[in-house]
DNA sequence: AAAATAATATGTATATCAAACACATTATAT
DNA sequence: ATATAATGTGTTTGATATACATATTATTTT
């Protein structure tokens, strides 16, 4: 068989593998001429961590690195490193500056606009992570890093166009919480009904009825009464619940919604 | 007003604007110089433009470029070029493959596994569109470039990761099916109930109950019964309506979705 | 021409679910 | 003891999804 008609049929199993490999060398050898060619971009992975604390939703920043930024806040993002898949770049940003761990970050969205770093095209590519504050520890305390109370940033002057940025992770983590009950890991383990509620108008920004709500949470049929009370509530505590991960997983694929 | 106060307080406005500026410059210079230091990543978009005809699903495909991908389809993708903002490249590079203009793109995802280019390191953001293939004529008849049943995209060999790309805005195309009636586009401007429920079907992959699926639309009040009737159909012809694109923008905020 | 066929057009009954609202219970504070 | 404020548990009503029934109209077959 020849090596031309390898090039024609290249799925063909029964041709020689050293001819074959020696052809694939070659046009990969073309390919990487080809993609040299082309322009190149600097990429930044952007973080933007979600915590919940005290009745409101927090958002984790630091002060920026930047002069030109300087006393502005900033996102926790850096430059992706050469062959690092995004997804991996995200994570090591998000443990070099908090030293967190097993966070899941999502990908939400690339942002492009030529201008929107002072030092020539840079593309960004957002992560977003919902998480829970006590359960996360802050292990590095660099750049005033600290958590935000996510409606206090309306006032505060952000670095970069990370106000954008942001404004594209609220929206999608607000459709998010309504289509997962993602928001269960912003409490602690055991959680009273109000809590959850509370975390819910956090997020969702506006006010539920408290007998619809306990009505649509026990329909689903993933909270476990633990038999235990609040305490050291001013007034007649709840019941303490905690979440059915297992039976959750088990039939998220079902999931249709919460649709509040 | 000293220059080190101008640092320290940016905002202030009473401050000698020549001064401003200059600082402004030298800060930008770092910058610039900072992410020169950087690495660099080729960027291409890939276009995801799906049509219906003939009662089916259709996606766009060429022939792959490249040598090495010889034979196999391929996205309609680009190298981004220097200061291009990424929806302006999908732009281009629909233009440029197709001379579609005026077709609206939306960002799904970024691509960015290490090896998913044989060319080295190369990041990829999908656009996605869907469009009434009798509206938009191919003018550029490159590469074979045609529509391919999207069904049949399941036997056939994709370039690169396309598959996986493909993949994902399929899955986001369901999802905002649900949320809008985007599916309106892929029609004539008249149409039946008939070819609407198939467009359905056909995008959601599943069978829908003909008497439900036209009270639902009815309930929306975004179809016109346009007096027409259909013609040359092998059986008794149904009403031909259209759809209220303007009454559909006014009400689209308070839209919750679809919910079949 | 009459009957069978196949699709359109319209309607009904039932179960489910969201929204609004009422009331009893239980702890704390006065 | 009483007021207060939150929890816990319904009930009612209206809207909507789902399943299913029947009449209508054009085409095709006999």
């Amino acid at each position: 068989m020849a090596a031309t008609h390898e090039l024609s049929v290249s799925k063909e199993k029964s041709s020689p593998k050293k001819i074959h490999k020696d052809l694939e060398k070659e046009l990969i050898k073309d390919v990487l001429g080809l993609v040299e060619t082309y322009p190149r971009v600097p990429i930044t992975v952007d973080c933007v961590i979600f915590g919940f604390d005290e009745n409101s939703l927090k958002v984790l920043l630091i002060r920026s690195d930047l002069e030109i930024y300087k006393g502005k806040w900033s996102l926790l993002g850096d430059f992706a490193k050469d062959s690092e898949d995004l997804d991996e770049a995200a994570a090591r940003v998000l443990k070099e500056r908090t030293g967190m761990d097993d966070v899941y970050l999502e990908q939400v969205r690339t942002f492009s606009t030529p201008g929107r770093h002072p030092g020539g095209r840079v593309l960004t590519v957002a992560y977003c992570s919902l998480l829970n504050i006590a359960h996360h520890q802050l292990k590095i305390l660099d750049n005033e890093i600290h958590w935000h109370d996510f409606k206090s940033l309306k006032e505060k002057d952000l670095a970069f166009d990370h106000k954008l940025i942001l404004d594209n992770c609220i929206q999608w983590l607000q459709k998010r919480m309504m289509e997962h009950p993602l928001g269960i890991n912003l409490l602690p383990t055991k959680f009273s009904l109000r809590k959850l509620q509370s975390l819910y108008e956090s997020i969702l920004d506006r006010q539920m009825d408290r007998r619809n709500f306990r009505k649509k949470f026990f329909a689903m049929n993933f909270l476990i009464d633990t038999g235990e009370m609040e305490t050291d509530v001013p007034h007649r505590p709840g019941k303490l619940y905690k979440f059915d991960f297992k039976k959750y997983e088990q039939n998220k694929r079902r999931w249709t919604g919460i649709d509040f």
